[in-house]
DNA sequence: ACTCTTATCGATACAAAATCTCAATAAGGA
DNA sequence: TCCTTATTGAGATTTTGTATCGATAAGAGT
């Protein structure tokens, strides 16, 4: 199954280069500004299919929609638990293995989860 | 909003410390045949609540539903792309962040993905 | 340029996971 | 034992994302 590069994939991705870890839906609703006749359906399919060739990397987070990153550096993140702000962070941690495993390890993060600053004078949940 | 103590609560707790990494799913259909007429909303319900205690941990994990965890204890996970198998890891990174930043930390998790052993000599996706 | 194959598109139906609603039940303090 | 109300179980609903399918268009071959 040879792919074809497609007006709407290249759309996408250039979407993904303005936007901050969008969700698919708001790639979507910047889209449907410009390019009012694009499909649901048309975004999520390139997101997954621009993740897959790593031009892109999707995010999962606890409770949280998947959102994706056009940086594909590896770099961590940070998300709030309260305002749910996600946060790219750099650090030195390059975590490792005990030796002597059993894998074949492709890839890792690292996650923080907290209080971004405006949400740590704030009390309530 | 006062907690109680209810024997759905233990149970659906006891459980978790049986199982492996299981789902809400798995919890649901493991405790149905002790105790047939636990609701499938229960059963959610009581996993976020012992999550939200502490109790309990919840995982989550790229195109994976929600696994819970009743080990809180800070060891990290890897999970097999191919098969989705998780396998707890012990090891002794402490990942850090950069001094000076903003944010209060309340947790952090590392995840590693490939593939395991059984699943390294198999080709196809 | 024209043709042909088929990847991709857009619209919408569908599926899966989890949450919400609500009447009935039961925890646990008075 | 009584009362308040957190919790339960059943089922409807919501949310996020995928599958279906006829129409469109990428791009290789001629």
């Amino acid at each position: 199954m040879k792919r074809r590069s497609t007006k709407q994939r290249e759309i996408v991705y250039e979407a993904l280069m303005q936007l901050y870890h969008p969700t698919a839906e708001e790639v979507y609703e910047y889209l449907r500004g410009e390019f009012p006749t694009i499909g649901r359906a048309t975004v999520f399919r390139n997101l997954a299919v621009l993740a897959e060739e790593g031009r892109i990397v999707k995010l999962f987070f606890p409770d949280e929609v998947t959102h994706y990153d056009a940086i594909t550096d590896g770099h961590y993140h940070f998300v709030c638990k309260r305002c749910s702000k996600i946060i790219d962070l750099q650090t030195n941690a390059r975590p490792t293995l005990p030796f002597g495993h059993d894998f074949e390890i492709e890839a890792q993060e690292i996650n923080f989860y907290g209080r971004c600053r405006e949400c740590q004078q704030i009390l309530q949940s």
